[in-house]
DNA sequence: CCGGAGGTTCGAAGGTTCTCGTACCTCGTC
DNA sequence: GACGAGGTACGAGAACCTTCGAACCTCCGG
């Protein structure tokens, strides 16, 4: 559990478990939060940015989540909270994960697919 | 929903959901038979080939939750039923998914890791 | 200093999941 | 024909998940 000023607590990559990762994926509302977060520029992004059709406090709940998932890492700002993805850490503990899942559910968003849903 | 002989239904590709997917994948005991069919030659397995510690009725629920999440075809033979992994169609829908999701588990298992899990 | 935006915590409702035992079915074997 | 192995269907309990509203906190801007 690192605990930097502002950073809320987060578990170890060591201690992050297959199935609460899943299981946080399998959301999605959380999967939508981290799909933006995956093809964006790794930089940090308020929380407040993500268009979530879901009150407050149910946000708090996801957010709380993603972080226990080992997902991502939450910054306490004071009249706001940001977020940034675990890239690397959890690219090295979940080797192709994050890519595959992006690239699944990309797949029939894009512009122009090889080959379309159906 | 396709109907052999047989064979329990299961959903067209086309309408499994990435999220049912992971979500079933998310349970200890479903991934460990996901991750034995993944490494066996693509035949079928009877189910009750597969050492899980639980109940046999809560065994058949899995089974229902990785057939309705798309995951394997299950045949049933009278004295007893077996599965097989939708391979080619799962990977057609879901790229490099579980080749991912098997590498990752496996890790920390094999005989001759690349990077301790430290 | 007051209001509002952004968040957290708490408690509660409603739904789903995992688990099991019991009852029942279907084969193959003795 | 009776028995056991392998399964399904059903009902029930415990745990958990998602959701919300209400109450509260902390800043920044006017």
């Amino acid at each position: 559990m690192s605990s930097m000023p502002g950073e809320l607590p987060i578990p170890e990559m060591a201690a992050v478990d297959l199935g609460a990762v899943l299981s946080a994926l399998a959301d999605p509302h959380r999967r939508a939060v981290v799909l933006e977060l995956v093809d964006g520029d790794g930089a940090e992004r308020a929380c407040s940015s993500f268009p979530l059709p879901i009150a407050k406090s149910t946000r708090t709940h996801h957010w709380r989540v993603l972080r226990e998932a080992g997902l991502v890492r939450q910054r306490d700002a004071g009249n706001g909270t940001f977020v940034r993805l675990r890239r690397d850490e959890f690219e090295a503990k979940f080797p192709g994960l994050l890519d595959v899942v992006a690239g699944i559910s990309t797949a029939g968003i894009s512009t122009a697919r090889s080959a379309p849903v159906r």
